[in-house]
DNA sequence: ACATCAGGTTAACGATCATTAACCTGATGC
DNA sequence: GCATCAGGTTAATGATCGTTAACCTGATGT
């Protein structure tokens, strides 16, 4: 009972295929022949093509954000060790699925309309989330330009999926780590307490 | 004759589209509609839709390239100073230019295969003027690793177009330039020489 | 006066696509 | 043994879209 196996299977190689070629450049016939069935095959599964789009970037999101809360809770008060925390998640999970980072960002915009305000709705929280050690970490700092840092850091960690991998994914993980700390003025690895 | 004012009325409306619905998601009836006039009198200035996503792509990695090899040139050996001038340029040009941004990096796939191979060049090319100035500045640093780090700054300045215009520009220009810098390990402004 | 032509127009064509309809089949519970 | 039903199939439908065709019109150079 633990295995709904086509939806997940589907699911996957959507984010593989949407990635590759952009939500709309993917018929659901091709989706259907990527997973072994074909066409209207999708229907027995999901409501439509764009519900593929919407569980898969909700999910996303929600995890995120979830995981987000829990690496901020972590360093307890510690506003530099939380968001060491937030950045060693988000490049672990961006280099652990790149196809969904490429997705999250591109294809944003092709989601139904009341899963597009959810997923505003959990971005808002995961940008509020870093902002908010932000403003911590720097007093002086207005929250509208906390949060604008945020999303500046999310750009330099989600724009590599998209780049060629010619450098080993360990060395990729320390540079983006090192660039994000360097770009939020947080200093980096120091004692793990 | 120095205005071939419907031309560059088309490109400029078709990047504002683009932007907001993606290229898929604007039809050339959308687009004529857009410019006053309607559907397919567009095929007398474009030979096609793609020519003119075509168009507007390589003429801004042309100018990006073009005038950040003019700031690396103006540095004149001083791989640091040469850095600030690059993201100075970049910030100016992204915060600009904020349409064509958001559409150069979300649909790039959508050009015909001579077009891609064209920009795609030109971005290389770009990113290695960028990563001879990180290898200049710290002399350890392998090319991927550099490229890597050059493609990271770009999705940080490039990310901003995207984002909500909460704070004014002049405050998310200064905010990208320190964050870019930072990024890069790059000492932020000193004295203009 | 007139041929040319740039820059419009509307109508038609041919693909492609998401979605639905109608139908099949094998397992499963009773 | 049999009704149910999940999960397939192919065929049909209706919409949208890029592109082409055929036609119009006003300015312009001669």
């Amino acid at each position: 009972m633990t295995e709904p196996s086509r939806r997940e299977q589907i699911l996957a190689t959507a984010a593989d295929l949407f990635a590759a070629r952009g939500f709309h450049g993917v018929s659901v016939a091709d989706l259907g022949a990527a997973c072994g069935i074909s066409g209207p095959a999708l229907y027995k599964h999901f409501a439509s093509k764009q519900a593929v789009l919407a569980e898969m970037l909700t999910s996303i999101s929600e995890r995120l954000l979830e995981v987000g809360r829990e690496r901020v809770a972590r360093a307890d008060g510690d506003p530099a060790a939380a968001l060491r925390g937030l950045v060693d998640w988000h490049v672990e999970f961006a280099l652990g699925h790149r196809p969904l980072i490429i997705v999250q960002d591109r294809d944003w915009e092709s989601l139904p309309e009341d899963a597009r305000e959810q997923v505003r709705r959990l971005q808002r929280a995961y940008v509020g989330l870093w902002a908010d050690q932000l403003r911590a970490l720097s007093p002086g700092l207005d929250r509208p330009s906390a949060r604008a840092a945020a999303q500046a850091a999310f750009g330099l960690l989600n724009s590599t999926p998209r780049a060629g991998h010619a450098i080993p994914d360990s060395a990729l993980r320390e540079l983006l780590s090192a660039m994000a700390l360097g770009a939020l003025g947080v200093a980096p690895a120091e004692l793990q307490r």
